[in-house]
RNA sequence: GGGGUCUUAGCUCAGCUGGGAGAGCAUCUGCCUUACAAGCAGAGGGUCACAGGUUCGAGCCCUGUAGGCCCCACCA
């Protein structure tokens, strides 16, 4: 073979060109095949909004390099891809847009708006699939799928039939949260607190005697932070403990400006400790005192319309703004004598997570979905291992939600999303829940309906996720096949939104967990470990890191350095590292190609292999071992920290170096043969264990450097093999290593240039250690330095003035030509001895304890045994070393 | 208020079930050695936040303290 390898790697070209031939090749395609095992992934729907930022690029980069590693270990791995239509997200969107055309949706109608929301679907919709391929995510494209598709319609509806003819969809006038920006409810789960500076407001209301007048002297005191809601007042409460009010339960107010009589009720809610233990009553406007208000059978008032304006019930107000009111009525309390004083205040406010406004509690007929028993399953799925969760804390967040489950609020005052299959009789009002528009009203045998306008939540949707996109409600083979999923990769940041509901609903509708595995990743955060976000502006494009360093770098940034479920900041001097790290893939294929270049490798190669033959295939081996278990324990940061160790410690700088004076012999085809063999087998074989983690670059060497297969990604998984275990050859060459590297430390202290190269005496009276020096003459005396290298069972004809190193088992010599300070020399090997002798005290230490001797495993004390036996044998070498020069520097 | 998590080399972080402290970057020294200067060789640098405890043995397990970050709850 002959192909040409640039000197430097350039992911240009070479990424797009490989995954057009992947695609071309269909290896991404997954179909039933009961001769082997599935393992399926369903890939979080990306919103059609969105643009790929490097929250999706780690979430597919780890997804991905599950679907490779499983599909070469010869599994049917589906990656079963598509997107989210992201109801509220994308409206928000298009109405942002349509505001700049200066049209307003409802101008539209509700047909011509949805045509709009087909259009930008279509338009946008493909733009993050284009650039999760440039990531080089192994989806099965031709399995693509959308929430809104026909199929997911048909199962939305289907769950929503099922659930309401149980009784666990209902239609309810609750308290709920409504933005009056969107003009929409929304869920507990997409409010987020946001912690204002605001003020409390320290109000009171006059009593009225027991003869019906108004006092003017007595009132009850409390504060408040939305004073404008006193419009919708209809109590106010104390605790049925406090002394101080005791006797004024059961007693009226009245409430100022609206002047309406309230009652003084008495509930536990209210606690006496704070304020003045008053608290004024809005059932129609705060959550607690709506609970409050059912209680008491107190009226509630609203008093807001859908835009947050005061509504008629605000008298004078009606028509203001929420804000203004406050001010307006705050004014006038002033002005009746009313307002006691103003305090500055921070506290929390519920706002909504896409549009920031705050959110107003309201009163609104909305579909909920009963939790209590759909949650059960879901509990006891992660309670009994059947779903694991990584990190297993990840646990504790899903319990906490899951114990404290709140009815689900699903209905959505939107136009883009699943329309709530729900109609009312024209006629009478009934209310008929169907997958099809009824014909004839059930209640009165009137023919006229209208569906409700209202769409659902856009989770309600993604919960169908693992089983819609295989074909449910159908029975398809491949829901038969696929289902369960095997491992769902998310963010932690979803738990609530979509895991725990995906969780309900599988079990709910299949009868079966939707993955065994949920694998949480954190937030990919800036280089100032802040969130990277539109408003800051410190986001970074991975497809400009993708565009500058390839798409390998990027991939092997995001997973390593990191443990599963941390957060994890951006650096793009990682990346830069990463790309270096390519490059030196590169070279090193390249330079194997390089000598392999008109040679043929003999068949018979590997009966001759030699030492640092064994011992690189027998490190490889380990690797393999490692690397595989921990990517079956979803340690993925660990495992390419490993393969990036082996190929750059251990195969470039000893291996490659070892080998090149065999190499670049001429003399010895058997020898060159067996190197030749192993560089290219151990080479594929560490291509392997870094495909699923660098897919592009492992891709264009494997075609390069070998003809019998024709892609890395579809080739088989190393396995861990008995007959690759070398372990006479991995201490051998451990010595060998050992001893080059206090050679290069010995001459880089001396400050010998490395063109000066000496005569390296080995002297050894253990055979395998001799041995293992006579048989690596070659490379050793071109790692080490060394013009000759000698090996001998004892010190005769060696200067006395020679340099030594003392490895285990062997003493070293290198006489130079200059004069060597001897007192330097004496000073290197008293910190050496000094070294050893920190060693035996602790090795001592342990092996004298005879605790440690009874309680210790017996595998310990072997180790800590033999390394006793192998630091008195050194020191004894360094002693006698050391006495020899101290007699010599003595005389001299 | 409840819970989680972090505190390890100058910086950013690994360190799986307890058994001699690691990486990348940065710093210093020497090398263009015919795969790679996006490289090679060598070096310096850590009381693993603090205080106790369990253990033959603790960066790792338990308790407490301090500081940082996050999630949930939302006392008006």
């Amino acid at each position: 073979m002959s192909v040409q390898m640039e000197k430097t790697y350039d992911p240009h070209g070479i990424e797009d060109k490989i995954y057009q031939r992947w695609l071309e090749k269909k290896y991404f395609h997954a179909e039933v095949d009961y001769s082997k095992k599935p393992f399926t992934i369903v890939i979080p729907p990306p919103n059609i909004t969105g643009q790929l930022h490097m929250g999706h690029a780690l979430d597919n980069t780890m997804q991905d390099i599950l679907i490779r590693f499983k599909r070469m270990q010869g599994y049917n791995a589906l990656w079963q891809p598509g997107t989210d239509h992201a109801s509220i997200a994308t409206e928000v969107k298009i109405i942002e847009n349509l505001k700049k055309e200066g049209i307003d949706k409802h101008d539209l109608g509700r047909e011509g708006f949805l045509k709009k929301a087909w259009e930008w679907k279509e338009e946008y919709g493909g733009r993050i699939i284009n650039q999760l391929k440039k990531l080089g995510s192994s989806c099965d494209w031709d399995r693509e799928r959308f929430t809104m598709d026909e199929g997911c319609n048909k199962a939305v509806t289907e769950v929503f039939c099922k659930m309401h003819e149980k009784g666990w969809i209902y239609k309810g006038n609750r308290i709920g949260n409504w933005c009056p920006v969107c003009k929409t409810s929304i869920s507990d789960a997409e409010v987020v607190y946001e912690e204002q500076a605001g003020h409390f407001w320290h109000i009171k209301y006059p009593l009225i005697r027991e003869d019906g007048s108004v006092s003017d002297t007595q009132f009850l005191e409390f504060a408040t932070t939305r004073p404008e809601t006193m419009l919708g007042d209809t109590a106010v409460a104390v605790n049925p403990e406090d002394d101080r009010y005791k006797n004024l339960v059961g007693r009226k107010l009245l409430l100022p400006i609206v002047n309406r009589e309230i009652p003084i009720v008495a509930d536990s809610y209210v606690d006496m400790e704070f304020g003045t233990g008053v608290v004024k009553i809005t059932p129609a406007h705060d959550p607690n005192d709506f609970e409050v208000g059912k209680r008491h059978n107190l009226p509630e008032v609203n008093i807001l319309n859908d835009d947050a304006t005061i509504n008629e019930n605000g008298g004078k107000y009606c028509g203001m703004d929420r804000y203004e009111a406050r001010k307006a009525i705050v004014e006038e309390l002033k002005q009746l004598g009313l307002l006691v004083r103003i305090e500055d205040y921070t506290h929390n406010v519920g706002t909504h997570d896409r549009c920031g406004t705050t959110i107003e509690p309201m009163i609104k007929k909305q579909w909920f979905v009963k939790m209590d028993e759909l949650i059960k399953p879901a509990v006891k799925a992660v309670k009994d291992g059947e779903i694991r969760l990584v990190p297993e804390r990840m646990e504790k967040v899903y319990f906490n939600w899951t114990d404290n489950i709140k009815d689900w609020c699903i209905s959505r005052q939107l136009w883009w999303g699943h329309r709530i299959p729900a109609y009312y009789c024209d006629d009478c009002g009934e209310t008929v829940v169907a997958k099809e528009m009824p014909t004839v009203c059930p209640k009165c045998g009137g023919t006229h309906f209208t569906q409700d306008p209202d769409t659902l939540d856009t989770w309600f949707s993604s919960a169908l996720w693992p089983f819609s996109t295989l074909g449910w409600p159908e029975q398809t083979e491949d829901l038969k096949y696929f289902y369960p999923t095997d491992v769902l990769v998310t963010g932690y940041d979803i738990i609530f939104f979509w895991v725990i509901r995906m969780i309900f609903s599988g079990y709910e509708q299949m009868g079966e967990k939707p993955f065994h595995t949920v694998l949480f990743h954190g937030l990919v955060r800036d280089a100032q470990g802040r969130k990277m976000s539109k408003s800051l502006g410190n986001g970074i494009d991975p497809l400009e890191i993708i565009d500058k360093y390839g798409a390998d770098a990027l991939r092997l940034t995001l997973i390593t350095g990191n443990a599963p479920g941390n957060d994890m900041r951006f650096y793009l001097e990682r990346v830069e590292a990463n790309r270096n790290f390519a490059n030196k893939v590169w070279n090193a294929s390249r330079f194997i190609l390089m000598n392999m270049e008109g040679k043929q490798i003999p068949a018979d190669a590997r009966e001759f292999l030699e030492p640092a033959d064994k011992w690189i295939l027998s490190r490889l081996n380990h690797v393999i071992k490692e690397v595989t278990d921990n990517m079956e324990s979803y340690e993925l940061g660990i495992a390419v920290q490993k393969v990036y160790d082996f190929i750059w410690d251990e195969f470039c700088d000893w291996y490659i170096e070892m080998v090149k004076p065999r190499l670049y012999a001429t003399d010895d085809e058997k020898s060159q043969g067996a190197a030749l063999w192993t560089l290219k087998t151990a080479l594929i074989d560490a291509l392997k264990l870094l495909h699923p983690y660098m897919p592009f670059i492992t891709e264009e060497i494997f075609g390069n450097i070998q003809s019998e297969e024709e892609s890395i990604m579809v080739s088989s998984w190393p396995v861990y093999r008995e007959d690759r275990n070398f372990e006479k050859e991995e201490r051998q060459i451990g010595l060998i290593k050992e001893a080059v590297r206090q050679i290069r430390n010995v001459r880089t202290g001396m400050n010998v240039p490395p063109s000066k190269k000496a005569h390296v005496f080995v002297v050894s009276t253990d055979p395998e250690a001799a041995a293992a020096f006579e048989e690596g003459k070659l490379f050793f005396s071109s790692l080490a330095g060394a013009s000759d290298v000698t090996v001998q069972e004892n010190r005769d004809g060696i200067a006395e003035d020679a340099v030594s190193v003392v490895i285990p088992n062997a003493v070293l010599y290198i006489p130079f030509t200059e004069l060597v300070d001897l007192s330097q020399e004496i000073e290197r090997l008293k910190k050496e001895e000094k070294r050893l002798e920190g060693e035996l005290a602790r090795v001592n230490g342990m092996l004298g304890n005879e605790k440690f001797l009874s309680r210790a495993p017996e595998k310990k004390i072997a180790e800590e045994k033999a390394k006793l036996e192998k630091y008195t044998q050194m020191m004894e070498q360094v002693k006698e070393r050391l006495g020899q020069l101290e007699k010599q520097t003595g005389r001299a």
